[in-house]
DNA sequence: TATATACGGAACTCGTGAGTTTCGGATATC
DNA sequence: GATATCCGAAACTCACGAGTTCCGTATATA
């Protein structure tokens, strides 16, 4: 979608370094984070990969494909939603998922959803590569839990895996974003048992 | 916080006229609401409003206290908690809340919200106003009508009431702005019979 | 009516960031 | 070793927006 490239040439020279791409995606990725799309600029992304501006626009035509190329790079930090721990319950399954690695993961994709936030309604392919990037993946995950429950007969076939799988991402992004609370473990947990449970008809009556 | 004023002189002249300074912050609500933080400039406020550019300066020092202001107005339109509707049942209460009125209110607020988004974590100041003026007047109805339902025996004194309150907000701002799905009537009563109610500990079980 | 002030509008300064060009040096191909 | 290409760095152009100043006009007070 982005990268302005050629025909192969016939003959000569030095070639292009792919692992440069890596490193100037990630500083664009850190900058987007820390600062926000507009407060992010091509000088300091250069400046943070220790690359030239030039060689940034030598692999993106402008700072908007650069961004997207950034946003869709975090889909390959995704674990398979085909290769997940089976704790045999749906309780144990979601507190499985409650790690400090996947909690980073998640604070990270936040800043970089409000960072962006804004651009979203005005670049709609910039707002499709975030869902397919950032959001699908962590829902899928949720619905691979959801289905093994119903399959397993745990809970009702008849919930909505849809919008089960979208609480607990709903809860979180609410409590980073918008109150500027810590998602810690207790937080977690507490959605699990007080509201993503329950409204899979998995009440635990007080 | 924001108005340049000054002491009262002893004579003359023709007085700054207080009711424009309403015209020009719903003007830059309208244009944080269309265009963002970054995307709204003083000359568009000024045109929208009818009024010269000078004049925005004259009341305003600079572009983020008339921004700080124009959102913390917002809190002006917001019902009062202490008068809402008794309908006698949470899900009466819930329901009755859910009127065309208050769904475009909060689709303005979240469309601010998203605005914003960018600079709530560098201008605190801001993110406090957001804060009262989007966030928590909403979050004070829905504490009300928990409440009520633990007064008249409806629902365990044991539930976390502040998270109960959060949950029909996380969910509508998660769809609008994450997903890009409308937030209609129909969403709200599945929200409400499936998830809210559920936590709240009144399962309808299927 | 005289005067001080606020007004809308326009011209202005000034800083900043996107995107371009240039250049000396490094390096892979031939 | 000759050459074509990529590199980092820096200088450059250009557009745009924040904030200021100025001016002719309108209006409320005295």
């Amino acid at each position: 979608m982005a990268q302005a490239d050629v025909a192969e040439p016939t003959k000569l020279g030095r070639r292009r370094d792919p692992a440069r791409d890596e490193v100037i995606l990630e500083a664009a990725l850190d900058e987007l984070v820390e600062s926000g799309y507009e407060g992010m600029t091509i000088d300091m992304v250069a400046a943070r990969a220790k690359a030239g501006k030039a060689t940034v626009y030598r692999r993106w035509p402008s700072k908007a494909d650069l961004v997207i190329d950034a946003v869709a790079c975090m889909k390959r930090r995704n674990l398979d939603p085909d290769d997940l721990p089976d704790t045999g319950t749906l309780r144990g399954d979601l507190i499985a998922m409650i790690k400090p690695p996947t909690i980073r993961d998640s604070e990270r994709k936040l800043a970089l959803m409000a960072g962006i936030a804004s651009m979203l309604v005005r670049n709609p392919e910039l707002a499709d590569t975030a869902r397919a990037a950032l959001i699908e993946p962590r829902a899928a995950i949720n619905r691979v839990l959801f289905q093994r429950a119903i399959d397993r007969g745990e809970i009702s076939s008849s919930v909505d895996i849809e919008q089960l799988s979208i609480i607990g991402p709903a809860l979180a992004a609410y409590r980073t974003l918008v109150l500027h609370q810590p998602v810690d473990r207790e937080f977690l947990i507490a959605n699990i048992d007080q509201v993503i449970l329950p409204a899979a008809g998995l009440g635990v009556r007080s």
